[in-house]
DNA sequence: TATAGCATTAGGAAAAATTCCCGATATAAG
DNA sequence: CTTATATCGGGAATTTTTCCTAATGCTATA
């Protein structure tokens, strides 16, 4: 069995040190890059193209969630590994319909780990038994979670909003217009049946995207 | 001892019921009116004159600090119990600044209604011991609820812009301008620092005013 | 393959909300 | 009596939001 090169993306150093410890333990993984952006994940994933990347979702500015989908978008067969602190089947089933091979939250993150990297080394997706659960249910009611109405990019702007950034800001963050955010945010609130911004953060709240 | 005329104020026809109870138990007591808003609050005060009113603040349209201040304003004697869903001392603090006599938590409500009642026909002001603590941590630290800064008034309106009510329905809702809610939600995200709309209901949610 | 549908992007124009500045009044504090 | 603060709101400029339209690209399906 071949050695499995590995990028981690976090914005919290010391998560990045935890976990290149865990695998250092393991003889057959090796962490070949690290980094603390999605910006830069993005450009060092071209340069190290590692077989896993263990992604962070919530980082500042370009979010892991957006990261995902350009890195796919350029690579389409890459493997990522979302590391989230939430356990959380609206973020989950996002990451997963972005492309990831599999979302671990960061509580059981030791146990699991390794069985996750070496599942999603050997071509198979990866997902936490309780995250699995909640999508299960969420599946079967998803009249319940409205957040499923949005696409992707409806769905990153949403969080931006949420989190409290402003039109400009998020624009500059995604490089598109701040007008693009503006008719996104009218039409996120449309979809959502939702009169203004302060109804936007508390249902962010109530579906565990953010915690007030 | 005579007997003591109380009004109740609550929107749910169950938790008058239920204090109405309470209040039956004890031979001194007489419910001689009840309603459901801020307004009918108000009118009804001037018609029975009650010795106390247990007053909730939480209801839709004008909430019962609004009506508190307005029947202190008429009736500077009147004594006023709020009862309260929220075991929260930036509630209370501005609810005994308002000029009610009395803040009670709605859970311990049974051991403390009647004590509470009493002490306020006595000429007392009755807080819940917890209440009391947490208005005294804040009181030594107030630097650190910045809550505090905002006048009887700002806080009404900060409290209705965090449930998402618009300018203009909070304008009908005080029956003053549009135009000075939309000052006042200025003056008021200038003194806490707020940037935007999103940071303040996460803010009225970190404080528990709302809840998600 | 043609086409229909959705996602993403964005401009223009109108409407609405927000900000900033100003002043009036009332009440409380010193 | 003066000063400070709270409440109220107008005017004008600015910003944000909405609504409409349209181009592009991708996907799925007949």
């Amino acid at each position: 069995m071949s050695i499995i090169r590995i990028m981690l993306v976090d914005d919290h150093t010391v998560v990045r040190a935890g976990v290149r410890r865990l695998l250092e333990q393991e003889s057959r993984f090796l962490v070949v890059a690290e980094c603390e952006s999605g910006e830069r994940a993005y450009q060092q994933f071209g340069e190290y193209l590692p077989d896993i990347t263990v992604m962070d979702l919530s980082m500042p500015g370009m979010g892991g969630m957006e990261a995902i989908g350009r890195i796919i978008a350029r690579y389409p067969m890459a493997k990522l590994l979302v590391l989230s602190m939430h356990e959380n089947a609206a973020f989950a089933s996002q990451a997963l319909k972005a492309g990831a091979r599999g979302y671990l939250a960061k509580n059981g993150l030791a146990e699991e780990l390794v069985g996750a990297l070496e599942s999603i080394a050997n071509g198979q997706t990866y997902i936490n038994a309780n995250i699995s659960k909640k999508i299960t249910q969420q599946f079967l009611s998803n009249e319940n979670n409205p957040l499923q109405q949005l696409s992707a990019r409806e769905f990153e702007i949403f969080r931006l909003l949420a989190e409290g950034s402003d039109s400009n800001l998020i624009a500059s963050t995604l490089n598109i217009s701040s007008k693009t955010v503006a008719n996104y945010q009218t039409s996120i609130k449309q979809k959502l049946g939702l009169n203004n911004s302060v109804e936007l953060v508390r249902l962010a709240i109530r579906s565990g995207l953010i915690d007030s």
